[in-house]
DNA sequence: CAGTGATGTTGACACCGGCAACATCGAGGA
DNA sequence: TCCTCGATGTTGCCGGTGTCAACATCACTG
């Protein structure tokens, strides 16, 4: 029986595993310093050596959740198969948006805890347009990949283009809240599977008919 | 000058009225029973008297909150004329519909800290069908309403009605959420601004075809 | 082998929510 | 009129939390 070292040799690690977990288990409040310490082993205060700050591990956390929420999206999108002709391909990449939104909304239901430390912590998307750095990471940039396709296949106008990744990131997200942690959280899985067939519809049937037609109504009165 | 009487008198509304305005000024975190109790000229713990916990406290901020959001929302649709004829009427109940997803995010934006409150302590909302006690501060009373007569005067297909209510509340809370206080945060007004038109726009475009047309892509794959 | 910087520990402080015991005061019955 | 009693407010305290300061330990480097 070796007697515990005085360093523990990998901690900023461990303290960074410990929080996901925490956060996993409890959300934002789950983030105890303290608690963290004596879940590795080492006494209160040694997580200063690592992070300046509590909200240092918080960042570090949502860091880590933004890419598990990257990672969902992804792995919906890719089981898309490519289309074999044109209209395939229109197909193809309204379908991939629809799973990109599906996997939004199961990694918020799956991963609660770590879903809110997240947007507690969500820097400002660095590019809003298309140019600038793209972090692979950044789920903003998988979104706008996927209208930018929505654009070239023909589904989508180019006029229409300007605004869409803030349309759908709003509706994903809204439904995401409200559903997590929010007002419908209590909603059987039935009913939410199939409200969010709705939004998705919503979205795809109106991004259908970006031909000049509904106007008129919904401008500034 | 009369010295402070033991007693304050009107302590909880005292209370509540403090406890709102921090709420105004930080949102959920300045709602620190302490400073409220000395705000109002009281020693801590004189709140305890009043609400058993602090929850009991955030709760009744967020439904005044509640009923500020209600007013805001309704401020709006109120403001849109009845249509003379038919034709019109679909017109004006479009408006409506926009209208008041701008009321909604406009409190967000005017007041972040309350409505940050606010969804920290929105319970279930009772009806999520028609039926029910409808309680007229509750938002979403007011959203069913006007999905409704969207329905009634054509412009909204019945077949589209069930979970409209869900798409219209997921978009335009998300945008707020987006905006108030998370990563969209530092957009500018215009952009903002035209934003909000997009993703109102796009759901006014979608129920304008609710014909039958788009489907296929956004099923299950 | 001394020493030095990184890492971990101990102890303290301020702050917060909440409990318990005590103080004050107004209203209503003797 | 007086006196009790319940509602309201106060003081003091406890446990929990983030954070700072001073000290301890250890691995490496000259």
């Amino acid at each position: 029986m070796t007697t515990a070292p005085y360093h523990h040799g990998n901690l900023r690690a461990a303290l960074v595993e410990a929080a996901v977990a925490a956060a996993r288990e409890s959300g934002p409040d789950g983030l105890v310093v303290r608690h963290l310490a004596r879940r590795v082993g080492v006494s209160h205060n040694a997580a200063y050596r690592h992070f300046s700050d509590r909200d240092a591990l918080v960042a570090e956390v949502a860091e880590v959740g933004m890419g598990e929420l990257t990672t969902a999206m992804r792995r919906r999108t890719d089981r898309v198969p490519p289309g074999a002709d044109p209209e395939g391909e229109v197909l193809a990449a309204r379908a991939r948006l629809s799973e990109c939104g599906r996997g939004y909304v199961d990694f918020a239901l799956a991963e609660p805890g770590l879903f809110r430390v997240l947007f507690a912590a969500y820097p400002s998307p660095p590019s809003l347009g298309t140019d600038g750095t793209k972090d692979p990471d950044d789920p903003f940039v998988v979104l706008n990949a996927l209208l930018d396709d929505l654009v070239r296949v023909g589904h989508l106008a180019p006029e229409a283009r300007p605004g869409a990744e803030i349309t759908c990131w709003s509706a994903v997200h809204g439904f995401a809240v409200l559903h997590s942690e929010g007002p419908l959280r209590e909603l059987d899985e039935a009913t939410r599977s199939a409200a969010l067939d709705v939004v998705l519809e919503t979205i795809d049937r109106s991004y259908g008919a970006t031909t000049g037609a509904g106007r008129g109504a919904a401008g500034p009165g």
